[in-house]
DNA sequence: CGTCCGTTTGAGCTTAATCAACGGACGTGG
DNA sequence: CCACGTCCGTTGATTAAGCTCAAACGGACG
């Protein structure tokens, strides 16, 4: 009856090999900082993890940040009685912060396809905010963007239809992505498979598979392969943004 | 179609005589400092609202926080055709923060009945931020928190039924406003209608209605005229609460 | 006594979930 | 090389949850 995200599987993913280029550098909210060189001293080294690998578990101490240098990671939520919600999407260049006001982490973090990433402990992270203005902020505002993308997302869970919602979270996530509005020509990698749409939209596979057909018919996007492609951005847009001030969010 | 929130109408509620018995001192995160009489002339006087008046609306810049200190508060958004969502309540003792990465508020504020806040301008709270360290680290929990509740609201919304959702809703608004897990035997104000939880849920006043009969029904709860009882409060929660990690974010 | 909210009820309809089955892509092993 | 299993996406038929529309009721207040 629930769907769930993908366990990692050996078979699934190579291994790996070696770092990859960095997409964006680690922290961040640092990346543009002359310093970003020392900064990375106080990180942990890269993680490399396969697809569907756990960054941490619901549940697990919360005292570390991550910053996703390559990949997508889900930020997942899983009930008692195994159902699971996706709550958020971190790209790469994304903080998934530790939790200040709890112990465990309340959601776990699960790379969707192979990512790295790049942790910071509790301690380093409160160093640097006393020793970096400039890094606390950034990471200050991070925080806000944050908590805008989940009011983002309730609100698009309120709005509505499924249409409405797989709109709203394939804009998203190209804005997102390519940092700035959508052209009808790009071409946006989007590494999620359906079940993980209706994950992040609560909706089931089989209506997601409906709806993105509905989608394709009437010419506003196509998703095929693991790509995607706004044919008339400003009625995804349109159907999806809930109103003027949140545009402003994925610049 | 869409079900609004409230305006304020004179006659809807008497103009609040004075300054109401403070249940928290301004500025929630800092209610055990020491120092909280020198940071209260920090703040702007105290701002005294009717129902329905708004402390800021969407759009408007979003440049000071607001701490609650009597009375319930709305943050909703109103989508361009008008369908509003409550994102969530804030109650006396939370804080409503300014929009770091943004220069315009993504959502309203509106008080649900007469309320009191008190506004802390950017700079002063930056000062605050830079000279009270103690501060600084409460209000960054404080934001840890806030972010938890709407992802709290995200997994509500996600799980389902109805009833799971108003059950949600009530619980984790009774825990909030007595600060610790209900009792049967608890009478709490709870001074919302049926229009307004149904925003908070994204349901239908009609389905409220409907779902608030089963409820009681089934002897779980009771909610007449503004006062909420939970009958079986251990059900309730059972019903409501998506996960152990959960159940410590209202302590 | 009449009006205005907020709430309740009923009937019909729409959306999305459920159940079930199928087909293609891909990787594995014979 | 082909048979096999698995994962993923698709389609159809049925069911159920919640929405819409319409109407009526009750209390609060003028």
């Amino acid at each position: 009856m629930n769907y769930m995200l993908p366990q990692a599987h050996a078979r699934l993913s190579p291994r790996c090999a070696g770092c990859p280029a960095r997409e964006r550098a680690p922290c961040g909210a640092m990346r543009d900082e002359a310093s970003v060189g020392a900064l990375e001293r106080l990180h942990a080294p890269l993680r490399h993890l396969l697809a569907g690998e756990a960054v941490f578990d619901q549940g697990d101490p919360s005292d570390r940040s991550y910053t996703v240098v390559s990949g997508w990671v889900a930020i997942s939520r899983t009930t008692f009685d195994g159902a699971a919600t996706i709550l958020r999407f971190a790209l790469p260049g994304d903080v998934v912060p530790f939790e200040r006001h709890a112990r465990n982490a309340s959601a776990s973090c699960v790379a969707v396809g192979p990512a790295t990433v790049c942790g910071l402990n509790r301690s380093r992270q409160e160093q640097l905010e006393r020793d970096h203005p400039e890094y606390d902020a950034r990471h200050r505002v991070e925080q806000g963007r944050i908590l805008a993308l989940a009011y983002e997302q309730l609100a698009a869970l309120a709005m509505g239809s499924a249409k409405a919602r797989v709109a709203h979270l394939l804009w998203e996530l190209a804005s997102r992505s390519l940092r700035r509005r959508p052209l009808p020509s790009d071409q946006i990698p989007v590494p999620l498979n359906q079940v993980q749409i209706g994950l992040a939209t609560s909706l089931t596979p089989i209506h997601v598979s409906r709806t993105l057909r509905a989608l394709r018919a009437e010419g506003l996007l196509e998703l095929k392969g693991r790509w995607l492609a706004l044919h008339n951005p400003a009625a995804v847009e349109r159907l999806s943004v809930a109103s003027a001030e949140t545009a402003a969010l994925w610049a």
